[in-house]
DNA sequence: GCGACCCAGTGACACGGATCAATTTTGCGG
DNA sequence: CCGCAAAATTGATCCGTGTCACTGGGTCGC
């Protein structure tokens, strides 16, 4: 699958640098906290800083004037924000859990890159797997139906744990975040747990953890190609 | 709207680029003609090639083992092919009309881009629209009923064109095409035309030949914000 | 410890889009 | 220009998801 082929690589912009190359970056980077429900970045703000995630869960989304919504991502520590952007942000990001950051100016970031060739490779496959996980949300959005969206979810929240066996998935969104991500409405996703489960495919232990019983189902319906 | 903010620029590899850089750069690039319905890119091959349309339609698609199919995007003369591509391209191309093209060899234009900033923040630029496109497309898929994705069409294929106020639009791409870009079934698109039509929003000359009637109309339902 | 509120789950019903089927139109090869 | 096959349109019906309404459960403040 392609989310599990691109995600599980993890690679983040320090990726094989020197000591002396990650503390020229290090020395960038500002050290942030954020609050749950508070927002790092505005919708259509100036794409000023690039963040890196250090701790908690940010949501990254876009409100149209008619008020719909849509949750491009969940990002998880060790995820970039604003790393393939061009002058403005096109969406909003808050924080669902207490978060630590890292915001490092985009200009002067951009500028080294220019003295660290393995740097600029390092962003440029973060990049790449930004787009191959926004062409996944595409696939699913297009595709799925509302069960097989959920297995979509709960794939890329295994796979962000590393190859990691345990099954138990911590949903640290709400249902609304989740519809809103998939594209459908809390009553379809409260159906579509519970049809899951029904089947013996999950486990619902409580609203926000999951346990997956067959991941091979799972995996089968999440997948795109 | 996002979509015209971010295609309306039209840049490419060369802007502002000397003539010295201009002619390394060219120097890379094979000229490559493709037939109609030829592929150019087989899904989960190596990403060996970087392409820039000069000529032609092609179209950017994905399937699924269980045969369902996401367009990703189509492609007109000035767009790029791979830019953002890590090791394997997630997608299949195919031409929709004859078509010439440009073809570099990437791990070539990467080192290219160690020696010229400018090329390099090119790159950056368009890895960048790519991914605003992207993301106007799921909150299409996610959010929008089906009129207004074809709106959300026509105003991407109209912006294309530049500022140009003839609203007459060719539709290179048959009505499948446009069902598996908007995640709908042909029927639903036909049907969403004719509704459109009636209402005097759009006129329909023939399958392949849309004109605009009321651009405000249009660009409203296509708007993500 | 109690009430209020927010979130999640579920049922009944409505509606948009999918599916199935028939017809018309378009485009292409001869 | 004709004939045929593919593409597009249109209609009838079905199904999945949305909408609306209600209930239950957890959490927080007083």
């Amino acid at each position: 699958m392609t989310t599990a082929r691109t995600t599980s690589e993890q690679i983040t912009i320090y990726s094989g640098l020197r000591d002396e190359e990650r503390t020229r970056v290090d020395d960038l980077a500002v050290q942030k906290g954020l609050q749950a429900n508070a927002y790092l970045i505005h919708q259509h703000s100036e794409a000023s800083y690039i963040y890196m995630l250090e701790k908690g869960v940010l949501i990254m989304e876009r409100s149209s004037a008619s008020g719909r919504r849509q949750v491009m991502a969940f990002i998880y520590p060790g995820n970039f924000i604003g790393i393939a952007q061009n002058e403005y942000y096109e969406f909003s990001v808050k924080a669902l859990t207490d978060a630590r950051l890292r915001e490092i100016p985009a200009k002067a970031f951009i500028t080294l890159q220019d003295e660290m060739p393995t740097l600029k490779e390092n962003v440029r496959r973060i990049g790449g797997n930004i787009l191959a996980h926004t062409l996944d949300q595409v696939f699913a959005l297009g595709q799925k139906k509302a069960h097989e969206r959920i297995c979509f979810l709960l794939q890329q929240l295994q796979d962000r744990k590393g190859g990691n066996p345990a099954s138990m998935i911590d949903l640290v969104m709400t249902r609304q975040d989740i519809a809103d991500y998939l594209g459908l409405t809390i009553e379809t996703v409260s159906r579509a747990f519970s049809k899951l489960k029904r089947e013996g495919i999950i486990n619902i232990h409580s609203a926000h953890t999951v346990e997956i019983l067959r991941p091979d189902d799972v995996r089968e319906m999440a997948l795109s190609d």
